[in-house]
DNA sequence: CACGATTGTGATAGCGCTAACAAGTTGCTA
DNA sequence: TAGCAACTTGTTAGCGCTATCACAATCGTG
């Protein structure tokens, strides 16, 4: 087979692989991959002359065949339902962050809030072998199980630890969030409470905050919260369509909580515009403490997660499986409710 | 050697490989990869023995070895300032949306809004053999820029098309909007304009942006603006640090331009509190047309780019380029001044 | 009906690297 | 100083796949 290029590099320039470097240092190709993978393993002096000969030579080794021979990717697959929720990306953001230090590259996949698509894109993804997976709640097809049983690959979910992972969790406890809320409604004197949120079926994490946002008002003998699910993807306007919908049907609602910060933020700002009184007519709640929840007026009340630790903790879980920790234990980290003026 | 496990699959399972597909479908290995790779190769009654046994068999075929004996990796780098920004994360979800069904992955850096970090993480992406990288701006250390000459690697950089780019470039021009802001501002009647931004060393596409504010003050006999750096990365919170700083430094400041939408809500935010009239004593400017521009009172006048576009535009210039096209054309993007009530 | 052209499939030889073991070297103890 | 351990380096044999060429089978044409 003819000598090819790397990308499309100048034609007759071999690539240099690490018997160029050898060759050129004096030792077998052996030693300048421990010099690159466990240097210690090497004598300073070799390793300098072999240092030397990699930067003369402009050297970058071949990570695909470091994989193939040593069966082992430094890859992780993060799945998600989409990068353009500043929650996920902020997650994605720290877990790159997290796993680099250990020369881990990520490789993230949108699911838009669909577990056929999720399914199908663990199986692409697979074909990476990536050291182990990063997901996103705990509902997936009964194929894209398998698919993880079978690859035998180290699985951390986020987001939801309401039922038992499939491997472990890192993430918070929906239903207890939302619960909070219904708690706080009902101890300010909301009496007909809305919920906005994505569909059940789309987002069961947004449906446990409903779950548990029922019970609490179930508890507090309140009548069960109306219900409005919003078609995801949603953008931020859509806040303003979910406000609509409730006062079309149900006039007297005191109160909403929304499932996103994003929804209740335009929902505020539009109540603010058509003059209607928050809280004191309509008292609204969000989820996620986004940025600018504490700077609108009323300042937001919201529930602060974090999704920056989240994203941390699951790559450490992954890591520590990989270390050999055989079952983690999950981790659950703790959603805090913030109360400002608007509920 | 001894045979190895995928991940840390069930000691005993052996790693179904692409011979054994080929031993099940009764043809060689080589058919195999065709009808994974050019299924239009084989015929029809072959190819659906051997997708048959490819499914009894649960068959995922390594990408590893498909890279190193193909010289051909179907990986994309990213590198972007920090994923922690909604722009560049809606611009990523587009780019990693346009590749996918193209079957590439993308990997993504975070540089932090530092070229040298920058240039280290193009020299670790290195090791995957991209087919091509996409990068921010057209400012990158001169090893970071031998590095990718050296690889022969495709190039598109993304958010600035006012300097030549290394490659080819998928942006829009920092300067002209700076100067449509300008233009704007001196012709509503602002005649002490200050700027607040990212620090120029850090961020040169707001450094573009004041370039093109200050020219066009200077076109209207005005004054050159005040400026004050913000050092990277910001929060949205230190909008209202730059409000006090030019409040403090040039009190008869009578609008801003801020250079991101982020900046300019929480800033205007806070004029809303501190009862200060906006545009009346105080005018403000954003860039980005993030969501809440429209919603928030009164709704803030920004710059709309396209971010998504952006990153469908440099997957698809990076895909002509592997297509064939050696030379393909950088595409400049159109920004929009979108004037509502803050200026 | 022989001929080259066209098509489908197989055999062979690596891609660039690491795992596993072998071999050589040094230092220390008995 | 033999003998063994500890350390350093080299040798060998693949990892699982695709590129390339070789070959067989089929086709149309004069």
């Amino acid at each position: 087979m003819r000598r090819r290029r790397f990308g499309n590099a100048p034609a007759g320039t071999g690539v240099i692989t690490m018997s160029d470097v050898a060759n050129r240092a004096g030792v077998s190709s052996q030693t300048v991959s421990r010099v690159i993978g466990r240097p210690e393993m090497v004598t300073e002096e070799t390793r300098k002359r072999v240092n030397d000969a990699i930067r003369e030579l402009n050297y970058i080794p071949n990570e695909a065949a470091r994989n193939l021979a040593s069966n082992s990717s430094r890859v992780v697959a993060v799945v998600i339902p989409t990068l353009s929720s500043s929650a996920f990306a902020a997650q994605v953001k720290a877990t790159i962050d997290t796993l680099e230090m250990r020369g881990i590259s990520v490789i993230i996949g949108n699911s838009e809030y669909s577990v056929l698509r999720e399914e199908q894109i663990i199986q692409t993804l697979l074909e990476r072998r990536p050291m182990g997976f990063i997901l996103t709640g705990l509902h997936h097809t009964p194929r894209a199980m398998d698919l993880l049983r079978q690859s035998g690959v180290p699985v951390v979910e986020t987001w939801d630890t309401d039922t038992a992972p499939l491997d472990c969790a890192a993430g918070f406890s929906n239903i207890a969030a939302g619960h909070d809320v219904g708690s706080l409604l009902a101890a300010r004197g909301s009496r007909r409470i809305a919920f906005v949120g994505g569909a059940a079926h789309q987002d069961s994490r947004a449906n446990g905050r409903f779950i548990g946002l029922a019970k609490a008002l179930e508890e507090a003998d309140l009548p069960p919260p109306l219900r409005i699910e919003l078609v995801l993807p949603m953008s931020t306007q859509d806040g303003i369509g979910g406000l609509d919908q409730v006062l079309q049907r149900a006039p007297m609602t005191d109160a909403i909580f929304f499932s996103a910060d994003s929804l209740a933020l335009s929902a505020l700002l539009e109540c603010n515009r058509r003059g209607l009184r928050v809280p004191e007519q309509l008292a609204i709640c969000g989820f996620g403490d986004f940025d600018l929840a504490s700077l609108v007026t009323p300042a937001l009340t919201t529930v602060k997660i974090q999704p920056d630790v989240m994203g941390r903790t699951s790559a450490e879980l992954l890591l520590a499986r990989l270390d050999g920790d055989d079952k983690p234990a999950s981790v659950v980290l703790q959603h805090q409710l913030i109360r400002r003026g608007s509920a």
